[in-house]
RNA sequence: GGGCUUGUAGCUCAGUUGGUUAGAGCACUGUGCUGAUAACGCAGGGGUCACAGGUUCGAAUCCUGUCAAGCCCA
């Protein structure tokens, strides 16, 4: 017996009781456990920080991460689950900031680092149990019990060990980067705090002079919305592609000069102003060119004040030539590296001019602007001063203009390893693959060092320690050689500030004292260390690691390509140059049902825990599965989850606790050997149900998640419509026979087979019906459905041609109802014939095979098809483009014009007789196959026909006595069979009828009396008044009256 | 400003190497069927395939440009 299955399901009492299973029977433990000893699978869990609770974004990229294990769990293979937390970082710090009511950091170091850090280190685990709670929930198999912590002294040192190997290698260095930095909070900002500030202001827009060294006369005209950053000039940029031009011009005091600037922007510079053009070159022949610097307060210490070349020169605004001053610009810095030039620091951290630059010492630089611009046009040099509106950063907290700003920080020189970079990422399979050479490949491609130095508190402290007299710099790998090299034992040190910064060593080289730098590393290097440190590796667990990495499968959302799929990559590729996962699947973002980017400010955050309580987690999951392909955006509401539960959810159950009450009835069994089925519904979804395995598996193995789910509701919808619909009678019918054990036997195997494939989408539904269906009759299976073993096909049972057959059925029944419909003729009146059409030789087999299903589907007495001599249809011939039009190409409009200027009847005549068609082109005689023409059958007028296509359906309408007979009988089965409803029997209950007719009726039901009482269970029919104890009903029908009573017998 | 992605019915999405009448589900209307069904069948309304050019016998599909939205970078 099978547990009795309500059709009515409480999917979250459901999702519920499951998990408590799971949980009391240690079913995660076991999948790891049961597989030790078969091929590994590596899966690398991207760590969140628990400092905010888990939201439906973070249900979105649980649920892709989850599935893949799972399946490869059921394939045979180890997986190894671990969670992590990411736990460092500018996200802890200004939770905490906020809740202290911090604004600046001057308050942090007030406050005591140690003080301030201790309660980051909290933070980062304030929302744990949400996580803890919703992780089980969703069923996100991952091990949070082990997971690794990005603050521990393990991590920590492991990544210390790899930066020491950077070090060594000449790979980790301190240099320049320009950052937005607010000059009065002493600070630079983050990309988010930028994008806080935005206004849109007025600003000086100057074109200046720069007289060429070798030509006095001609002068490079370079223009800048920012004067203040021309004392720190050093170069001028030019497009190598763009044209160029030396134009001479009037002065006022008549004499003449000449100028250079791009071709393009002669008209925006001098609006119409008459100047001759003396030559025209492209960008690049000014390379190198040398002229006069403006101003000359701070001398070069390295060559100067020539023409770069930079393809981040463009023609929209200015001059075509664009002013270098690498402190105050990253374009400007990234080419004072390319080209080796000086940065001159013309500003102090607070904003003001340095003392060297004497007119403006000490005033702030935004306010020397209107004096700058003076004192070059004093001097000639000013061609012209406008002002320009455009968008412009200002600090968030204190509304100071922001400045781009030079700061001395620590790199790692990833752009030496970019062909490396590149070529590992050849190996990495991207779902969507057009991250792969698009916005991921792109990145690498465009590829510059990591700057990895923070100027803040909670995280990991570079392992640099820098002597105090000489400058002399050394990387610690280990707290060992901290240890060693301090003189004391520090192996329980806090490796957080403030602690590891009290630790200080004699320098080797003078003697002086070695303190460590003030900076920790970027965030992201932590959880892109995690393949290493995790394991604590190399200092414990080689093996472990060894056998963990690379990873097979990693999964986050599209905002990690720059974060965590590049950390990864990039510490992998430098550390053993090969790239540290196979397949990513990088999800898209979701919105919310408008389309709006869900965010707390919009108030549409979807809270995770409203879905799941009101349509449970398989759907939530399902939904995300199959609503759009994984990499794209996607809008999202909980009514669309209802949705999978309506369609799918219920679909499947239904025909699940249909199975189950009907082998209950008949206490049927699986049998244990493979059986061949012998009716051709069952051949059939055998058919489908191989296809669905073969196709199902080999999407799994590609990462293709909506083909590893989508075929499954197809798959269930015919299933349940067709399938069980058609089948109904071979489950109820009495004798236990044959056909009876086929029907369960396939439906069995397809619920079974189902639950299955479900399992590593729909983890708790498919644990229902598995327990149910296997557990509950053979005690020897598997404990879980996700310990059993994936479903593998058997070739010889996908029968294509079976398969296309019975879509022709199914298109022909279709067009039966249609036809019904249109001449007004009920399905519970039988009618005397049906006909059919069909497009080609093959599928006329097809009406033949499945006669029998045709006739009782549509509740007629005959089935036939129709031919050439046909008197119900004229016959039309159309020509196929997808054949002709490949085969003949640009002929095929005169070939199919010559086809259809043909008497039709004859045409098709020939064609439906497998003959090819000759027609004649221009002298050539083409030869039409019956493939490349489809023949349609229109009705003539006076039938009931629907056609669609070339395939038609058409119905004798005519009745005869003995036909509205059955008609009636029918039509009387169906108000018995509702009176049993109310009556509220159970399905196999016997009962006494007692039936008082109009004539025309009972004449009827005479004539069926063996029918009837088959179908209504009826084991006593009594023409009489029913006793006062019956149910009872009185109807009337098609001009007939009827009283019912009926009684359980 | 650059890169990537997306744009198909009211909503969510399919649409094969280009093939001539662009589909499904949901929602709506009518109707039929039902002793598994919260369903299902049939029919109907609903489309400028974002727009404009081009290639082709033929374009939702390929090319170019434009517009809009989103993300990343500057």
């Amino acid at each position: 017996m099978f547990k009795p299955v309500s059709p009515k399901l409480d999917i979250p009492a459901m999702e519920t009781a499951i998990m408590k299973f799971w949980r009391s029977a240690r079913i995660f433990e076991k999948t790891v456990e049961q597989r030790k000893g078969g091929p590994e699978y590596v899966f690398y869990e991207g760590p969140p920080t628990a400092n905010g609770k888990p939201g439906v974004h973070h249900v979105l990229a649980r649920a892709f991460k989850d599935m893949f294990p799972r399946y490869k769990i059921m394939r045979g293979y180890h997986v190894s689950r671990r969670g992590g937390w990411d736990t460092h970082g500018l996200p802890v710090e200004i939770e905490v900031e906020k809740q202290l009511g911090f604004t600046n950091k001057q308050q942090i170091e007030d406050y005591g680092i140690d003080r301030f850090n201790e309660l980051c280190r909290k933070s980062a685990f304030t929302y744990i149990q949400d996580w803890e709670r919703l992780t089980e929930r969703i069923a996100f198999w991952v091990d949070l019990d082990t997971a690794y912590i990005t603050y521990e002294n393990d991590y920590i040192e492991s990544v210390w060990w790899i930066l020491k190997n950077f070090w060594e290698r000449g790979l980790l260095y301190q240099g320049f980067k320009v950052v937005p930095y607010c000059p009065r909070c002493g600070t630079p900002l983050s990309d988010h705090e930028v994008a806080l500030g935005y206004d849109e202001v007025s600003d000086p827009s100057v074109f200046v002079r720069m007289p060429l060294v070798d030509r006095p006369d001609t002068s490079l005209l370079v223009w800048t919305t920012t004067p203040w950053t021309l004392p720190g000039n050093v170069a001028v940029a030019a497009h190598p592609d763009v044209d160029y031009v030396t134009v001479e011009r009037e002065m006022p005091d008549n004499g003449k000069e000449r100028l250079i600037l791009a071709q393009a922007l002669l008209e925006k510079v001098f609006h119409g102003e008459e100047v001759k053009i003396v030559e025209t070159f492209k960008g690049k022949k000014l390379k190198g060119q040398k002229y006069r610097p403006l101003f000359t307060f701070v001398p070069p210490d390295k060559p100067a004040h020539y023409v770069v070349l930079g393809d981040f020169v463009t023609t929209e605004d200015g001059s075509g030539l664009v002013h270098m001053a690498p402190a105050f610009g990253a374009e400007d810095m990234q080419a004072a590296l390319e080209y080796d030039l000086p940065v001159l620091m013309t500003v102090a951290p607070d904003g003001t001019f340095i003392p060297e630059v004497r007119p403006w010492s000490g005033m702030f630089v935004k306010d020397a602007d209107p004096l700058i611009t003076q004192d070059l046009e004093a001097r000639g040099l000013l061609f012209r001063v406008e002002s320009y509106t455009h968008t412009y950063p200002f600090c968030w907290r204190c509304k100071t203009p922001l400045l781009y700003y030079a700061r001395a920080t620590w790199y790692i020189r990833t752009s030496q390893y970019k062909d490396r970079l590149v070529a590992n990422n050849e190996q990495i399979n991207w779902v969507p693959e057009h991250i792969k050479h698009g916005r991921f490949g792109n990145w690498l491609e465009n590829n510059i060092d990591w700057a990895l130095g923070r100027e803040r508190y909670w995280g990991t402290p570079l392992p640099v320690w820098e002597c105090q007299a000489c400058k002399h710099q050394t990387a610690i790998g280990s707290r060992a050689e901290l240890s060693e090299k301090a003189g004391q034992d520090l192996s329980g040190l806090d490796l957080h500030r403030p602690h590891v910064d009290k630790i200080t060593f004699p320098c080797p080289e003078c003697g002086g004292t070695m303190q460590r730098v003030p900076e920790l590393i970027d965030v992201w290097f932590d959880s892109g260390s995690m393949p290493v440190a995790q394991w604590h590796y190399p200092f414990e667990n080689a093996d472990k690691f060894k056998e963990q990495f690379p990873a097979d499968y990693i999964c986050e959302a599209v905002d990690q390509t720059r974060g965590w799929f590049y950390s990864l990559h990039a510490i992998s590729t430098l550390l053993f140059d090969q790239p540290c996962y196979k397949n990513v699947i990088c999800l898209g973002l979701i919105l919310d049902g408008e389309g709006q980017k869900m965010s707390k400010s919009r108030g549409n955050i979807v809270d995770p825990w409203d879905v799941l309580n009101l349509h449970g987690a398989d759907a939530f999951r399902w939904y995300l599965y199959t609503a759009t392909p994984p990499g794209q955006e996607r809008r999202f509401s909980s009514d669309l989850v209802g949705e999978v539960v309506r369609n799918f959810t219920l679909t499947l159950w239904n025909v699940y606790a249909f199975f189950v009450t009907y082998a209950n009835l008949d206490e049927w069994k699986p049998a244990p050997a493979a059986f061949r089925p012998s009716s051709l519904l069952d051949k059939w979804l055998l058919s489908t149900l191989n296809t669905l395995v073969r196709d199902v598996t080999v999407a799994y193995e590609t990462y293709d998640v909506p083909a590893a789910t989508r075929p499954l509701q197809e798959f269930v919808e015919n299933l349940s419509t067709w399938y069980l619909r058609r089948s109904r009678r071979r489950f109820w019918k009495s004798e236990s026979d044959e056909d009876k054990q086929s029907a369960y036997q396939t439906l069995y195997t397809a619920l079974v087979t189902l639950s299955k494939l479900l399992a590593p989408a729909m983890p708790f539904l498919a644990e229902e019906l598995y327990q149910n269906l296997v557990r509950s009759v053979d005690e020897n299976a598997p404990e879980s459905v996700h310990l059993s073993l994936w479903p593998t096909f058997d070739p010889l049972l996908i029968d294509e041609s079976l398969n296309r057959e019975m879509a022709v059925v199914m298109r022909l029944v279709s067009l039966g109802h249609a036809a019904r419909n249109k001449a007004n003729r009920k399905v519970r009146q039988p009618l005397a014939e049906a006909a059919f059409s069909v497009g080609n030789l093959d599928e006329r087999h097809a009406v033949e095979a499945y006669a029998d299903l045709i006739m009782d589907e549509l509740n007629v007495k005959k089935v036939h098809l129709l031919d050439a001599s046909s008197e119900v249809v004229l016959y039309s011939v159309k020509p196929l483009p997808r054949q002709l039009g490949q085969k003949y190409g640009s002929r095929f409009p005169a070939i199919r014009d010559a086809i259809l200027s043909m008497d039709p009847e004859m045409a098709a005549r020939t064609l439906l007789s497998g003959q090819a068609l000759k027609v004649t082109v221009s002298g050539e005689t083409y030869h039409i196959l019956p493939d490349e023409v489809e023949v349609r059958a229109d009705a003539r007028a006076g039938f009931a026909v629907a056609s669609e296509g070339a395939y038609l359906a058409a119905l004798v309408t005519d009745l005869t006595p003995e036909l509205i007979r059955e008609g009636l009988a029918r039509e009387f089965v169906r108000r018995v069979q509702d009176l049993r409803k109310q009556a509220e029997l159970e399905v196999a209950d016997r009962i006494k009828l007692y039936v008082q007719a109009s004539p025309g009726l009972k004449d009827a039901i005479e004539a069926h009396r063996e029918y009837i009482t088959g179908e209504t269970l009826t084991v006593h029919l009594a023409f009489e008044a029913p006793p006062g104890s019956a149910v009872q009903t009185s109807d009337q029908f098609d001009g007939e009256t009827v009283t019912i009573g009926l009684i359980k017998a």
